[in-house]
DNA sequence: CATGAATGAGGGTTCATTCAT
DNA sequence: AATGAATGAACCCTCATTCAT
């Protein structure tokens, strides 16, 4: 067993369940505090107060405020990849071979990560410092997700790209950077939602020539 | 008590040649430091010896050090707005009807942009607190790109689309966002920059129709 | 509003033996936690882990850091005074009338008290806070020392000093502050032990008129 | 010119009268509030206020609070050397044979230096943390000190000992350490300096086989 | 008695901003 | 106008100590 690289990881494995319950206090506390006050307002002591503990308690469980961050923007991308496999599946057990549909659910599904918390959203992937360390964990989440479309729109005969995987990537990063650019980014004059989303479906299915 | 209002604004409106002079060092000096140290470690005091005055004289041109990143941002996207501008202007010239080369004009125009300073880029629209006031004034950007796109995807009867206004707010959006996300944001496994071009065409005429 | 009091005395007078096993565990944990880490960085949470009890034991034991601190030099001090005697008494044994003997006797007593942990006696003497009372204590015991060598000198009608008393107390200074300075201090050119040794008794005898 | 090690050198090389007095005010404040508080209470806050500045001036000077103290220790060998060299050289001027004389002006000169603030001579040697380049310049700076007494020792043929460096070195070190613990250690019962100083050039010249 | 989570005062340090020169 | 020393609020983090369990 080797000694995880320290300084980003949380300080303790909890086991006890009130451990867990506090470290899961300290995340939604640093959510509210870093949606509302973005990274660099978001203090240590605001979130451990939001959290109803001291400072100390705090960095009893986490070994420095990056942490926090690392863990939050963790744990909002496991929920966000469940949320999308879930979808998936769903749309799977329905018909195996219907694509449109396959990228409804994803879209849905990324449209619903992404309206749960437009404001922490924008701090977590944009505003915050992110160490390599978290980003080639993010990568790699990434290049799973693109695996996963390339496999899933060779299922599909109608889909006409001329190279499978760099469609299936292009795919993957339109709608992530779509959704977010849409929702979570408080525009002036947003669009309707499901218009929206009705829109970024038609230029998905065209692109893939599904229309 | 209210929060006194933020200066954002010059100031002086430079009138003297080498005030202007002056301003754009500083503006020039923000650039770098930003973009090598990111927003938070780009110290006014950084700021001022790069660019060759003292913090004090820094303070005689900017209120503050948003108002440095606001202006940043103002001559970044002035810049790109110029850029953008006189591809189409050119494509124009050439083949007034051909919205596939007003498409690619365009989206080499972003690329150039983007590929300037990625890293400047990803401080000014990322990391960077956005005041109110410069948002608007994004937005108010953004508004304007797209009636002029919405204008000229008027201008080719191909062009097959339910809602010209939505198509073109799309199409804005996913070339600004697809290559922001990647040219600006350093990917672990960067795709080739000519292939991504000619794969975002692709994406942009078939959803036009026009392929 | 004057400083309470500092409990400097451990909180309980063990008469279970269990108890005593217990506080030496938590003495001999302090000396290597000081020993590694230094008087600041050994916090009590270090000091109860290498203990293998919690730190609410710990303080049911002592009642804060420093008295911790103060039993630790105590007992060091003890021993040392206890090996000291043991040579002088073996020395004594051997040839009652000896000087130099008895002087090689403690010398070496002292080397070895020094040499058994110097970075542990570095803390102890030199980097740590020592409050008042266990000054005083210190003091009462060199004066003990001083005394008994006073005793010991004037058995030996060879050593020729003005004032025995200041002899004696120049002696032990000596014999303390040197071995101290020479073991303890890691130098960057360290002398050789038993060179050293060899030196400082020839200092000593000549000083008394010995040689 | 190479950059210097950082870290525990002064921030800017004072080139202008009013930046050397405050680095110096600095330094005299830091000396007054470790004198009192010692090295963990001695904070860099009191400190500013003491030397009657802001923390923010302070760390204008100082890069961080061991810099201080090394400079001040820096400051208190540079004194306390050149004090035993003008000592010796008046020693020399009036009797260039006459060891003995030697030996009580540099005894005297360190007594002198020692005595002028017992109680920072004591943080700054004992309690406080000696970062490994600071250290190294200490020692030597008494290897350069012994290579002196070596030298001295050779000039006068009475001087009776087997191997002169090692005399040098055991006198070096004897002066130090006792005038350390016998002026700055604040003994209970403390002796008489000028008793004191007698005693230890009988000492000194006894081993040295003078007397 | 033991535990270890919780406390929170306090420490070192930074940096946007001001103002005397 | 220009300078850059000075300011001080605010930040992140530690650790001796307590107390509910």
């Amino acid at each position: 067993m080797t000694t995880p690289p320290r300084r980003l990881h949380p300080r303790k494995t909890p086991v006890q369940a009130r451990a867990v319950e506090t470290r899961d206090r300290i995340l939604d506390a640093a959510a509210r505090v870093f949606g509302r006050h973005g990274y660099a307002a978001g203090t240590t002591n605001r979130i451990a107060e939001a959290a109803g503990l001291s400072v100390g308690s705090l960095y009893q469980y986490f070994p420095n405020k990056d942490a926090i961050l690392v863990e939050l923007v963790r744990r909002h991308v496991r929920e966000g990849t469940a949320a999308v496999e879930a979808a998936l599946a769903a749309a799977i057990r329905d018909d195996p071979g219907d694509v449109e549909a396959l990228l409804a659910a994803v879209v849905d599904a990324a449209i619903a990560t992404h309206a749960g918390d437009p404001a922490l959203h924008q701090v977590l992937f944009e505003e915050s410092p992110r160490p390599p360390e978290l980003l080639a964990e993010l990568h790699e989440l990434e290049a799973a997700a693109v695996d996963r479309a390339t496999a899933l729109l060779a299922t599909d005969p109608r889909v006409q790209v001329a190279d499978p995987a760099l469609a299936a990537r292009l795919v993957v990063t339109t709608v992530e950077s779509l959704v977010h650019r849409t929702i979570a980014t408080r525009a002036a004059d947003p669009v309707d939602v499901p218009t929206f989303r009705r829109e970024l479906l038609t230029l998905l299915t065209r692109y893939l020539g599904l229309a």
